[in-house]
DNA sequence: TCCCCCTATGCATTCGATTTCACTACCGAT
DNA sequence: ATCGGTAGTGAAATCGAATGCATAGGGGGA
């Protein structure tokens, strides 16, 4: 077994209490001698002394962990958040535990109670659950939470402005001379997918629309049942993310004169294929800082409330879609 | 503060090792009278009562959790596979710590001794420390152990076989007739990514060599720097993994007559590409399994030696690399 | 009737650390 | 000489649950 304060303060002939307070006790170290602190801790060196975290935290009530949990780690969009989540609580002295709900509900609520019951210090979530109630049921009332992407009534959050990237979106889409567009929408249940879907048909004729899981299936599916008819009608498909956005693409690839595709978030790859792209990209490192320092301000309890924080995304675009653009603006300075 | 057993005994009337023995020792339940458990687990659930995991797991010395320590978890190849392994081993009742050591040797070795200190019961490691010695530092000798994708002389491992990797990988470019390469390697020091180059080496005339981190960054300064000059020399450029063929790829794209592009693991979107591609694809799935029949072999002491697990890999192709062949083909019945 | 065994339960210890309280010296000030 | 203060340390309680041992009561066999 690795050995435990009693072993050194046996062979230190000092009590566990001294020796505590010497290896662990920060400010408590000083009111320790000088030499019985070096004796101590040369024994803790030679016996290979670990403290035991399971027994720090239940007599202190703090783990120093945070748990992440995502819906959908496979996403390369959660996975990096994840990464840099976890670089920038290691900087403030927290770990991680990052969890995947996979997008089910009742797995999102078994991991909420087994962090809570582990004692995790505070909860960062990309919630499948809707409302406060339901979260608050399975995590103790005064947990610290932030949700993460899908902003919760009553609940500290940090995402992007689903309208601001939205408007963006459309306004590119209009540049490049878009009226008429076909749209592929994730489940309305979720935030995101619903208040795109949204400001999107208030700025576009919609003549083909297709909604299901966010997964390159539902792509498929919608090319094949509804737009492929009106394709040569539309100026662009638009997609409320990106796993919904490679299966069109990948059955698009062989039309002629392909549409746009407008998407949120981005696309792998996307600046090698011929079809024109436009994303609307969420800023990845901000919502990440964001969630930390928001879930920090919690966690330091400096019980001031803490404000929603909503962030700007910014437009980006392939080759293709600027050689498109460019075309049309020849195109509108020759007419003059 | 949440109810604990104290609580549930003064509610019930009974002592705390009654209630305990009713709300968790599985056998124990049954020498307990009907009327009582039944008192108990009412009272339980009225006070909503959830057992405080860090002091059960203090005692029993469980804590039904395995950490899974991945060198890059933005790597989708890293992503999926944890996504795997999380639930897999959900379904044997364990639950998952998905640490992220971010190709740090520091960073590793902190998260090894983290996860010890925590009571994990097992580890599943993608290990950047290269011997079994350096690893038993941070971790007690008897934690069982599995390292994932880069085999260790002395410990459990699951991983793919590189040299049956990189052979089917060198027939398919035999059979579009390459003879001449770039080769673009990842870290030597990293096992995966030498095997992967000296097999190569052996089997194709090499014309340009460059070594780098594995990121897409590398793959950019190897085109810039070595590959251009010879790139009309070459049939092919072949890269040790995704991130690296990116950043070639990106380059390639505007070249005429584009080598082939051989590489580890898969490229996303890789179909709708017009750069010839041809991926050595790990069995992922297998890969996840294999992991966690491993370390719940040595969770459960069975104390049969564990062998290591080695996997073969299948070779896929996109469109523009079946077209090239079907030429070659045609090109060879028709001298026939 | 006595003894034994079994069922149902409680008491007390344990896991490994932190922390409160108390105690011993020793010092300087009154 | 007495008091107060402080530096250095230890004993014991505590966190919440699991568990070995003890015990009380009831039933059955000799």
């Amino acid at each position: 077994m690795s050995p435990t304060l009693v072993d050194i303060a046996r062979e230190t002939h000092t009590s566990v209490s001294t020796v505590s307070r010497v290896l662990s006790g920060g400010a408590m170290a000083n009111r320790i001698s000088k030499e019985t602190r070096q004796r101590v801790q040369e024994a803790a060196q030679r016996l290979g002394y670990r403290p035991n975290l399971l027994a720090r935290s239940l007599r202190t009530r703090r783990t120093y962990t945070v748990a992440l949990i995502v819906s959908d780690i496979a996403n390369p969009f959660f996975a990096q958040l994840g990464s840099l989540i976890e670089r920038s609580l290691a900087r403030h002295g927290y770990s991680l535990m990052l969890c995947n709900s996979a997008e089910d509900v009742e797995k999102e609520a078994d991991y909420l109670r087994l962090v809570a019951a582990k004692g995790i210090d505070g909860l960062i979530v990309v919630p499948l659950a809707r409302t406060r109630k339901q979260i608050l049921q399975a995590v103790p009332e005064k947990m610290p939470l932030v949700v993460l992407d899908r902003p919760i009534e009553g609940i500290p959050s940090v995402a992007s402005d689903q309208d601001q990237m939205s408007h963006i979106l459309s306004d590119a889409l209009d540049q490049a001379g878009v009226k008429k567009i076909a749209l592929l929408c994730g489940p309305q249940h979720i935030i995101t997918h619903r208040r795109r879907c949204e400001v999107l048909a208030s700025r576009f004729e919609v003549l083909a629309r297709h909604e299901g899981p966010a997964q390159k299936a539902t792509g498929r599916e919608a090319f094949d049942q509804k737009f492929a008819p009106v394709i040569d009608k539309v100026q662009a498909v638009v997609c409320t993310n990106n796993f919904l956005a490679q299966g069109v693409v990948d059955l698009m690839s062989d039309i002629d004169n392909p549409p746009v595709v407008g998407v949120f978030d981005e696309i792998t790859m996307f600046d090698l294929l011929r079809i024109p792209i436009v994303c609307s990209m969420q800023d990845i490192p901000a919502l990440a800082e964001g969630c930390v320092t928001q879930i920090l301000k919690l966690l330091e309890r400096t019980s001031e409330p803490v404000q929603p924080i909503l962030l700007d995304a910014r437009v980006v675009t392939n080759r293709a879609f600027q050689r498109l653009l460019a075309k049309s603006n020849n195109a509108a300075s020759v007419a003059k």
